[in-house]
DNA sequence: GGCCGGTGAATGAGCGCTCAGTATCCGAGC
DNA sequence: GCTCGGATACTGAGCGCTCATTCACCGGCC
């Protein structure tokens, strides 16, 4: 239970100079941290200047030697997340067994965002407040990760090691159960991190060995 | 894919006064309509009470002959909405067949939610601007829902119509399925609901069938 | 001495919400 | 038919406040 899993995007000086990146100043760390909380606690429009620099015990101001401003803050913070997010699946990608491959994405990515449940929050549901430059970019980083797991699916595909799946639905069910995560996930719950991984990585796999196609016409009620 | 189906709330004055209750004024509906697309397209606290009185007309302290207050009006939103969802549950409980019953359940859940995703995002990403009263009362509504599908996927272990699965685990993805729908479902995509109400039922029937129990010991790497 | 990191008061914009006043409607009284 | 009283819906100016951001200033460290 010690080591990876972290409530906090920092919980130590260390593994939050690994997170934010070592060359940002221990101040600007502080902060971006700081953001998380605030961030995921009530959001960007109701977290106030005061709320991010006092947790640091600096003033209002303080927050200007560091920041150009409170989107650039939560820009900063939701890139970063994406961009973590995206380190960690880097490597699962060559496994050759189709099926290991699957797996070993899927855990990594349900992992992650069960450990990293708070920066996950503000880095879903936040979008809305970035400038549409900004927003954009992030888009950007989000289409990668959904390339890895398309690709998976698709060379398993293409290998006979998966069935002739509909990719698309089964991609979205993927990332929908690991982002999903970030609003219920709390750690101390019946399930570890790694147990959801290992979870939703079986789900994963029965997915994709047997059809997905056999509904029936349905019957028009929904009333 | 005419009928139940509507990107809006209202699409019609006949479907606006069903879904927000027939005993509340044309303007009061139209208000809440109008806070829905506000709320949902930029959050809570970014939406000012001009944006959404201007939207139907009104200068901002119209907004005040019909409700108490913008906090008011989005309780009355979020509350609206998990009291029509959890309504179109209803009927589907009874179903003699385990199989059957979670099968329709799970499918009316996701129709509903891919049908009402505007309405769906203020309902479930607002929570946080609640005052704690109405917060908790929703929270009680949410204990509804979830109880409805624990019950299906209990009766089916107890019936011997499903495998021996973790019930927790089970009904928790159920859920993320149907709720993540609201962040990335948008008509016109891919699937219609229906679609992927039947997919999302074959995935969790899937799930109950067989064993979930096999995770292997995690090797423990997850960097 | 200059630079870095920080202060805290000031600024001006914009917020939710109030309230005195107004237009419109409707039924009662004659 | 006409007037009147009162209820209802709404206006729009504006109050009191908070916000993000700026800036003149300053202590300590290379």
């Amino acid at each position: 239970m010690a080591g990876s899993a972290a409530d906090d995007p920092a919980g130590t000086d260390a593994e939050s100079a690994r997170f934010w990146g070592l060359e940002r100043s221990e101040q600007a760390r502080r902060l971006l941290t700081s953001g998380v909380r605030c961030f995921a606690a009530g959001g960007f429009h109701a977290t106030t200047t005061r709320d991010i620099t006092s947790a640091v015990g600096l003033s209002p101001g303080g927050l200007y030697v560091h920041f150009a401003s409170k989107e650039q803050l939560l820009f900063e913070i939701i890139r970063t997340g994406h961009v973590r997010s995206l380190d960690t699946l880097r490597g699962a990608e060559t496994t050759p067994d189709a099926q290991a491959r699957l797996r070993e994405l899927v855990r990594r990515f349900v992992v992650w965002h069960a450990d990293h449940h708070v920066v996950g929050r503000v880095s879903q549901y936040e979008l809305g407040a970035l400038s549409p430059q900004h927003h954009e970019e992030i888009l950007e980083l989000r289409r990668f990760t959904t390339t890895v797991f398309h690709d998976a699916v698709r060379q398993g595909i293409d290998e006979r090691a998966f069935a002739d799946v509909d990719v698309h639905r089964v991609v979205r069910a993927i990332l929908s159960l690991g982002v999903d995560l970030v609003r219920w996930y709390r750690p101390g719950g019946a399930d570890s991190p790694q147990q959801l991984g290992d979870f939703y990585a079986d789900l994963t796999l029965r997915m994709v060995t047997s059809a997905t196609e056999p509904s029936p016409p349905p019957g028009g009620d929904t009333a």
